[in-house]
DNA sequence: ACAAAAGTGTTGTTCGTACACCCATGA
DNA sequence: TCATGGGTGTACGAACAACACTTTTGT
């Protein structure tokens, strides 16, 4: 089966960087890791492809393994090929990031995974170049935001327009007028309106929308604008 | 070396869609393949990854070997892992895609490179997955150049704005309004003012810019909007 | 003088932001 | 009836597309 000669063969990783939102706070989820080398020491979630398998089968496998999560939003960031980022023996990873219901999560039987869901800000040092993916993967997710409508993949199926504004807070780390924010999500189309209102944070009570999926699909690679200013709020950290 | 145990371990490749403008039209940078299976088919120019090789360092050296052109722009694309996508063994290619300006290609001595610049519309079908990879280069190309200023990479250092239209026009497949089009990126501070004139395709003439490389690394991430309604701009074909 | 392309000026419209204000409801 | 957050209305300003018009120069 080895017929190109004179070639190195290396393993092929893949890495998620799984994110979450309780309402509150972007969190991380990550593991312990279970062998050697640093063993016991935190790392994203992620595998070595098999040989019948893509990438892209890769991480969802991994994904499903760790969280029980069919089905969820998984998108290729970048390849990490350091030589020397492994130190057992050369690996190339390929790393993914993935948008997750928290609360979809939380019903699983998680039992024995080790997962643990950090808050974005207090994680604590991964393994390996796990801090730089980290770090790229914020990035990406800030700036993937700012034009798509990726971050209803963070929420339940149903949510308020006041949560969802609290998320794309939370993501850019300031505060949006409430006023505008919600003509401009509503003037996508994006949401359908439901009878019914959530009375947990006021009195008044806030309706519940769900995302119109047809309109999502159809609309997804189109640019939207519902944060302001984008130029200046996509720096890291 | 290999110290993981029980995993399998497979070749890494690296492709380069390689982009060039002509003044009037983008080019595609071709190989005649030069070893088996499929010798003498065009393919993307790529290669395997060394032992003491990042991705990108491989992606520099592919393109260095076969254009003679260091510090080219390179941007890594996608990883195609199709379990069988190369029919002889199963190796996993890592996408990048370059642009270069085409005069300075031109000028080096590519002799026996087999290399071929092609219109993007008539190129011909390529190896294995090759195809995918540049239909998706296309993408990511319009995509980005929507957004961020890479097409300058594809001119010369002397640039008249009517040759900068003509290149985004080719890009996108559509006519912009010339009025709106030089105050637009005028106004964007990227362009330096030369003294001299281009009379080659006007009696007027044309005044020659330079980018201003400081600007231009500074604004680099920012979102800017030389291309009008990008949203429907960015279909395939 | 004329043609032809480069580039400036002007205008109406659209879009985004800021902010005053109204609404619904539990305590 | 008051406090609190949800949501609408309005008004100003910046950005943009459309297009009339001027400028330059080779023939």
């Amino acid at each position: 089966m080895q017929k190109y000669t004179g070639q190195k063969r290396v393993l092929i990783a893949v890495d998620c960087i799984v994110f979450g939102f309780d309402g509150q706070h972007i969190k991380l989820l990550l593991v312990k890791r279970s062998f050697e080398p640093n063993k016991g020491k935190w790392s994203l979630m992620g595998g070595f492809i098999e040989a019948d398998e893509t990438p892209n089968d890769a991480a969802n496998r991994v994904l499903e393994l760790r969280t029980g999560l069919k089905d969820v939003y998984l998108e290729q960031l970048q390849v990490f090929g350091d030589p020397n980022r492994d130190p057992v023996e050369r690996t190339i990873s390929i790393a993914y990031f993935a948008l997750i219901d928290i609360h979809r999560y939380e019903n699983q039987l998680n039992d024995d995974a080790h997962a643990e869901w950090f808050l974005l800000n207090e994680a604590p040092s991964l393994i390996f170049d796990h801090n730089e993916m980290v770090r790229l993967a914020k990035k990406q997710l800030r700036y993937k935001a700012a034009l798509h409508p990726i971050l209803f993949n963070l929420l339940p199926d149903r949510f308020t327009i006041p949560q969802l504004q609290a998320l794309y807070e939370g993501i850019y780390q300031t505060e949006f007028d409430d006023r505008n924010f919600s003509r401009k999500v509503l003037s996508t189309g994006l949401l359908i309106k439901l009878p019914e209102k959530d009375k947990q944070t006021s009195k008044k009570g806030a309706f519940y929308y769900r995302l119109n999926k047809e309109e999502y699909l159809e609309n997804f690679e189109s640019f939207l604008n519902f944060v302001p200013n984008p130029d200046k709020l996509l720096s890291d950290n």
